[in-house]
DNA sequence: ATTAGCACTCGGAAAGAAAGAGTGCTAGCA
DNA sequence: TGCTAGCACTCTTTCTTTCCGAGTGCTAAT
């Protein structure tokens, strides 16, 4: 199945020049770039076509990719590109002024990869599964008790809780050994119904409060899981032919714009070598992507956490320039929060190192 | 200048008829909703349209609304609509959620308000300016220091400044005092040039330091004065009729994008009397907006701090719907942030009242 | 003041024609 | 056997042309 060195490079012409102009790509303008007549590249097309590595729109014109045809050149045929000064300049510029706060820094390198490949964008790291550590009850007065709860990862969760009728302070220790023997160690998703009843079977008189406060535990640590998650650009794709038609462009920038349909699509074991997974049309799950791609990078985002940036654009993308430009993000990305070295270009001026800032209230 | 009842009555049909069904309407339409034959509407339409108040796209076309039309019809034709049930019923329970980050409920009203007019929206809550209150230098090492700025609204920022030089106790003593001096009690626009220099000038041998810390404490008031906003639902443009052309979507949904432009357009004066605010095509202030309305309303978000919510949509928008769901909307934030009383629908379980969950690390 | 009637004006849809790009195939050439 | 030149054919795109109808403005009658 492999092919011929002609037909390589008339497959990799082929898919780029459909990147380029968005047009099918006909034999006479190849015969040009490979060297020989427009009759033999006929003949090579119309094989690459019976291979299923490219389609016509219609009979009389020119051949544009399939998706195995972008497969091919995607796994063997591309080359890596590299980035231009300027581009690396760009983004070490917009990386070097990190944020402080996980959820602003997605957006902002949302926005870069976003304005770097001229397509949609979308960055998130995720956080592992956090559990409760610890579970302290204070009793305020007989109306009125706290939660609080310390989690795997050092935050703290509080919650006032204002009773329409009156508790004891050993109702309330009751309350604490329970949660503590109970719902902690556990992940939200490990949290069942079953655990709840039993808890309540098993809190006597106070089981009217174990449903509030279990809630509150659900709350807290799906909130803690929740993945922060940047998008941006998506309007980018109304510069795409294929999403000329308003309806396309519409559904699919709803898909987009839904942060929580992109974190499904997150690789279940992992991606490639090289960093990149690129997904190609059909080969996406969700339907709204069947006809789109989307290049995706992962990166270091330190303690154990991986982070994913990634874009979507129409399968007819430049795939090449956008793993480029995604890779040198999430290099970047990957030096800034893991910490692994100083990132080449960055501008060390006067201030070398900064504490992250801490905000709190006085 | 005032019209006949029956002109109102005919401008009114004619606005609804357009913001109904985005076509001209012409006077055999509204003849059955008027009650008088078409060729009275024509007479009366014809003086309309003198008077401005409404446009011929061509010759042989219906009649459309102008700007003035609009406008007129937005301040004394238009009926205040009320909301179904369904939708109050919508709307507080989505409210009853309440985020305890601002910014995550700033991006939840902004989805809600979108769904609920399906059009573009925001929200976003203005905090007023804060100032340094006072500056604390800690000596680390003589390579080493913290600057800690506490600022007016009782955050605390800090950042570790790294020098590639060493400097003494004393020096940092002077800085303190000096920035202590000269950058508390402003807030960032007034921190100018000059006072940077005339800092410097008295710094003596650490006037290099100045431009760091003083940059700091800029980076510092800059964030904390930044408006949470939220913005959802941009891509709902692309249903409506006059945004069926991407490139005009894609202009709108750019300055929808980006939340800057749109606290630039905020009323600096205030709102009309009912807390509402509509903004028609010319009237609006943004170059990208000249062809768009903007229907805005404010709430009290607490602590002396005003926020708005608004949709964006064509200057065919449907005023009276949007009006009654943002009023509604609005209230209902009013009461959760500024906690002026329980909403009227809340759903008030168990947990009557709880305090706002405080996150710090561990 | 209102209405019926009528000629007129455009924009938009439908239909037809021409242009152009690209193919597949056949036949000839190294 | 592999490549190339030539040619008839296909099918989309684009440009005209035509036609239709909705809606108007005006005039005359009620």
């Amino acid at each position: 199945m492999d092919l011929s060195d002609r037909k390589k490079r008339i497959l990799t012409a082929v898919v780029e020049g459909y990147i380029a102009t968005a047009e099918p790509v006909g034999s006479k303008h190849l015969a040009e770039q490979i060297g020989c007549s427009s009759a033999t590249i006929r003949n090579e097309m119309s094989e690459l076509t019976t291979m299923g590595y490219l389609e016509q729109p219609h009979t009389s014109a020119g051949r544009v990719p399939s998706p195995a045809g972008y497969r091919l050149y995607v796994n063997e045929l591309m080359e890596k590109q590299k980035l231009t000064e300027a581009e690396t300049a760009a983004i070490n510029e917009k990386l070097a002024r990190k944020d402080e706060q996980i959820e602003k820094l997605m957006a902002e390198v949302g926005q870069l990869t976003s304005s770097m490949t001229q397509y949609p964008a979308y960055a998130l790291t995720m956080k592992p599964p956090v559990a409760v550590k610890r579970f302290d009850f204070i009793y305020v007065d007989q109306n009125t008790f706290i939660v609080v709860a310390l989690l795997t990862d050092n935050m703290v969760k509080n919650k006032l809780i204002h009773l329409p009728f009156s508790v004891h302070q050993e109702q309330i220790t009751t309350l604490s050994a329970l949660f503590n023997a109970n719902f902690t160690g556990v992940t939200d998703r490990e949290i069942t119904e079953s655990i709840i009843r039993s808890t309540e079977r098993a809190a006597g008189d106070t089981y009217g409060l174990v449903a509030v406060v279990a809630s509150f535990t659900m709350e807290c640590l799906a909130a803690a899981r929740t993945a922060p998650v940047g998008i941006a650009g998506a309007s980018r794709l109304l510069n795409q032919p294929e999403y000329r038609d308003p309806d396309k462009a519409h559904a699919l920038m709803n898909f987009i714009a839904d942060g929580s349909r992109l974190v499904d699509d997150l690789p279940p074991a992992g991606m490639g070598a090289d960093g990149i997974r690129v997904t190609i049309g059909p080969e996406n799950l969700a339907e709204e992507l069947k006809d789109s791609s989307v290049v995706m990078a992962s990166y270091d985002a330190g303690d154990g956490m991986r982070g994913y940036i990634g874009v979507v654009g129409p399968t007819r993308m430049d795939y090449s320039g956008v793993a480029a430009k995604l890779s040198y993000i999430a290099a970047g990305l990957s030096r800034l929060l893991a910490g692994t070295d100083a990132p080449a270009g960055l501008d060390n001026k006067l201030v070398l190192k900064e504490s992250e800032h801490h905000e709190q209230e006085g």
